[in-house]
DNA sequence: ATCCTAATTTAACATTTGTTAAGTGCTTTT
DNA sequence: AAAAGCACTTAACAAATGTTAAATTAGGAT
């Protein structure tokens, strides 16, 4: 069985038999680096969890991509403000590198939580991990300045700084890439 | 029946039993002004709704008080990140003026969602509305300059202008007291 | 290997925001 | 009414970040 249902199982326990209901609607798929996965204007209707790779959710401002953020393995990939409210999303969904993912539509997963009231506790849960992320987000955002931000993000997700490019941080991070560049440049 | 459940009833639909059962774990609460509901380092267990006035959610950072958010009529109030993880939050809740509350104890709560699936759709909504809300306060910090986070709230939230003091509405911004000032005079 | 392009860094200067401190006005206490 | 405390503003200067542009570096394509 794939991965992704022991990973579900350590954030709710699921019956046998949800694990092979929710098994059967987990597609695996692959894309290619710096491919969207999503595209700005469609309406989210599915669900991703990365199994190799690195992804960001990202939207344009005033002409500008500003990421959002950086996604890595296991992560809960999805655009809530769009398919919370059934609207198409501003944001797009871009790979970084060669990835593999699950993905989940969110039609035959709604219509499992009828019969599967442990999948629908399953998908609370993950967006209530997904919420307290964003909580946590705010408080560093209105909290530190840009050079603090950067050396959270750099305790937090090392990865990132390693697989982004800079421009994406920077965006990220709230600030320019000219900026972020004077902040590395400290470190020496 | 208290008017907060028509309100609950425009999120998702009750059923009648529903309604009741919820109504019978709602009680009525007032509180004085600058008094606080939550105090930090309390596990969040209770969820309020304002009847009438005015509350922030603040925590305090290097002996700074910060305002995370306020919240007007109707809106749920919870310390999401204490609640989900059930530890104890590093935030307190501290009405503005003398206000009135539905407040809400979670293990009832919780204990309602076994047999009235439609209560538990609705907190989900409830917390999903938070969520998105969450969301796009993100892209205000990380995309917008200080001047600009003002006039969006003065867009948002005008009567957080009014009632709030300039202290908590600064920190709310990410930025300085003078700062907040300085900006204010601009509009002249 | 060489060329071409994109990514990153650096520099110089402008603007914004922070810091400290003083000043004004308002409210509360006595 | 006087005094004290609090909220807000203003000023002067320091520090951080933005802007523009040039220089350097790294990677890809051929």
């Amino acid at each position: 069985m794939s991965p992704i249902i022991p990973y579900f199982q350590s954030i709710y326990p699921l019956s046998a038999a949800s694990q092979e209901a929710l098994a059967g609607i987990c597609r695996e798929i692959r894309i290619a680096k710096n491919q969207d996965l999503q595209s700005i204007g469609q309406t989210c209707k599915t669900l991703y969890f990365l199994k190799k790779g690195m992804a960001r959710i990202y939207y344009i401002k005033d002409g500008t991509d500003v990421t959002e953020g950086f996604y890595g393995e296991f992560n809960l990939i999805a655009r809530a403000e769009s398919l919370f409210a059934g609207k198409p999303s501003q944001k797009g969904i871009q790979v970084l590198e060669d990835s593999e993912l699950w993905s989940i539509d969110t039609s035959a997963l709604t219509s499992l939580y009828e019969e599967h009231r442990d999948i629908e506790r399953l998908f609370s849960k993950l967006f209530e991990k997904a919420y307290v992320e964003t909580i946590q987000r705010i408080e560093n955002l209105q909290f530190h300045a840009a050079e603090e931000r950067y050396h959270l993000l750099e305790k937090e997700q090392p990865e990132v700084l390693k697989r982004a490019p800079l421009k994406f941080i920077a965006s990220y991070l709230g600030i320019t890439q000219v900026s972020l560049s004077r902040i590395r440049a400290k470190k020496s």
